[in-house]
DNA sequence: TAGGCCATCTGGTCCT
DNA sequence: AGGACCAGATGGCCTA
């Protein structure tokens, strides 16, 4: 519809002003009477310089705007000395025509920009449906999206690559790695709802002891179904893509937990948390480096966690950060780059399972 | 009320 | 010339 709109110049304007954007109709249409004002003086005023403009200004000035009078007829004082002429580009007046192209250009663009910024914007609602932790009602900001879809695909690549059942705890650090701690609460509300399950069981094969990283891999479904892990178990496949991850049939399948409360909440339509697969040890790798975001004032430290209305404490083993915990979370940006990073290992056939993830 | 987030406008730059 | 992209400026909205 507005790329249909926009598509018509003719209708630019009028986009402007009634397309789309309601709420910003008043103020599309003041800051077009202003652009006008603006555009009325700019006239104005060159028409105003016009008379002091200098000859060479002139000079070759343009043909085609026909109502482009060849004036000026002053710069005999300008020209005729002994000063030389001014060389670039020569300025052109602004007559009305030209004004009006100019104005329709600036209306042009900034349609194009509009839209431009729309389609970022979709692609970044996009990103937030694919990173753990969606939520219609409260949206992770763009800065925030981009930082968790980075820890994210960070976390998948260690999990391919070490092939190795996750930590939660340091799997919740990797994912909140330089996010604000509104979204870091939120992230860890959204796993720890969806995780309690795993956590349960977690605790059974382990004693009760939390946050080993020596589990066995305890894949989901529909990593499996793309990655055929030898660790793998058999899964729903019917949800094997990424973007299916939010179903929640996939883990329910596997941890056979058919329909928890929390699942269905209106809160989280989505899929609440991603695989919960990590390498324990990874977050690690990032210790010991400042973060620009500390220095934004983003606090790490004494994240307290304590759920989601509804959801149960899981005692010890809520999702708590302590200064330690938290502080391995440093930002991940700032502690090796991302490619440095990738140095360390060979990572190949990681790549190769991904793109097979991604692609099939 | 300050600060964060966002949408939009705008001018500049680069590319085709 | 025109479009894409970018960054700065601005103002609105919301929340603590």
């Amino acid at each position: 519809m507005l790329t249909r709109l926009f598509s018509d110049p003719s209708l630019l304007p009028d986009v402007q002003k009634y397309s789309g954007w309601a709420e910003d109709s008043d103020d599309e249409d003041s800051k077009l009477k202003e652009e006008d004002q603006d555009t009325q003086e700019d006239t104005e005023g060159s028409e105003l310089r016009g008379s002091s403009r200098t000859h060479s200004e002139h000079a070759g000035e343009d043909d085609e705007d026909d109502e482009v009078e060849e004036e000026d007829d002053d710069d005999g004082e300008d020209t005729g000395g002994d000063r030389p002429k001014k060389r670039g580009p020569k300025k052109r007046k602004m007559t009305p025509a030209r004004v009006e192209r100019s104005k329709m250009r600036r209306v042009k663009a900034n349609a194009r920009e509009r839209t431009r910024m729309h389609d970022l914007n979709s692609a970044l609602d996009n990103l937030r449906k694919v990173v753990p932790c969606y939520s219609k009602t409260q949206k992770l900001s763009k800065i925030e999206t981009l930082r968790l879809a980075k820890n994210y695909i960070w976390a998948l690549s260690e999990i391919l690559r070490s092939g190795k059942r996750p930590d939660l705890v340091a799997y919740v650090q990797t994912l909140c790695k330089g996010l604000s701690q509104p979204t870091t609460n939120l992230v860890a509300g959204c796993l720890q709802l969806n995780s309690r399950n795993f956590l349960t069981e977690q605790q059974c094969q382990d004693g009760g002891r939390y946050g080993s990283s020596s589990f066995s891999m305890h894949s989901y479904p529909y990593q499996c179904a793309r990655l055929s892990s030898p660790h793998c178990q058999p899964g729903s496949g019917s949800n094997s893509h990424p973007l299916r991850t939010h179903g929640y049939s996939a883990y329910d399948s596997l941890y056979g937990g058919s329909g928890s409360p929390e699942y269905n909440s209106p809160e989280y339509e989505g899929p609440l948390s991603p695989p919960l697969c990590i390498n324990g040890n990874f977050s690690l790798k990032h210790q010991g480096s400042a973060s620009p975001d500390n220095e934004k004032g983003y606090h790490y430290s004494a994240m307290h966690y304590s759920g989601l209305p509804g959801s149960r404490n899981t005692g010890p083993h809520n999702l708590v950060f302590g200064s330690s915990g938290a502080r391995s979370g440093i930002h991940s940006e700032n502690v090796l780059p991302y490619h440095d990073i990738h140095l360390h290992h060979d990572r190949a056939p990681v790549y190769d399972e991904l793109n097979a993830f991604f692609h099939n």
